[in-house]
DNA sequence: AGACGTGTTGACTTTAACGTAAAAAGGCGG
DNA sequence: CCGCCTTTTTACGTTAAAGTCAACACGTCT
């Protein structure tokens, strides 16, 4: 079991560059240790790059990203910091059920298109007879 | 029923600025027709600027955007652009499903800091007894 | 005719998220 | 000790996706 990941290490596992890890702890999002002026990535290090990275397939910003994983870190203790907290998790909640639909809208018309292409496939395989007008434009509301 | 949409129009319903519409326009997203110099949008436009806010809420770039909307209205007719277009079908729909597995994950994510965070609020509103040190700080592979 | 609101075009600026290049600092094998 | 490699720091460049600003073109209300 290893302790620590050195930088190249982490950059060809998650297919980034150096430039990148550095970038993202320019802006806080990670935050290794040192020996020297080295950089050393801890297995937690790990975890929050992995984080960073599905946050950014999602298509958060660094910044909300940053803010996410704030949350997970965060122990306020205060009523007030924890109400403030309970919003922001139902903020996010709600934008990630939104891109839920989103993908589900979109695999649909995903599926027409290719029902369409495999169609005219066959068409083409078995000899061009008639070409038949089922052109669904999906035109909804 | 309203045959045409004016820029400002969509602006308000989508709330995006008339910058934006002409800079997709630009891009070759949409194309409205025009009376005179002005800009006239359709019926087909406007779910067209649907689709593409659809696919900025996920996060795809206005290029990936464009090519998706184009498999949208293509007829290629020809047998290996067809097996081409199947192929697009198939890596998008890689991508979406990847982005709900994402989604699901950050989403159970969202209810554990949220149950920690609705536990710490229960043991302020009944009065500190002693902290609980039951901290899961979840470090999977 | 004048003023107003709305729309258009063009140019320049901005922001996020890196890319790229240069120079210096360790570490390490021979 | 020397050369080589990786890493670091610093600084400037780039790209996508708009924002901002200025000036001009319409139709129309009065």
């Amino acid at each position: 079991m290893q302790r620590y990941f050195t930088i190249t290490q982490l950059t060809q596992e998650f297919d980034i560059t150096t430039r990148t890890l550095r970038f993202y702890e320019a802006q806080g999002l990670v935050s290794p240790t040192r020996r020297g002026r080295q950089r050393l990535y801890t297995p937690g290090d790990r975890t929050r790059i992995k984080l960073i990275l599905r946050g950014k397939r999602l298509g958060f910003s660094l910044n909300e990203i940053k803010e996410m994983i704030e949350m997970y870190g965060s122990a306020p203790g205060e009523a007030g910091q924890l109400r403030l907290l309970l919003d922001r998790i139902a903020a996010r909640r709600a934008e990630l059920l939104e891109k839920q639909r989103d993908i589900e809208l979109t695999l649909v018309e995903l599926d027409d298109v290719e029902a369409g292409a495999k169609a005219r496939m066959a068409v083409l395989e078995t000899g061009p007879g008639k070409t038949s007008g089922a052109d669904a434009a999906s035109e909804k509301s």
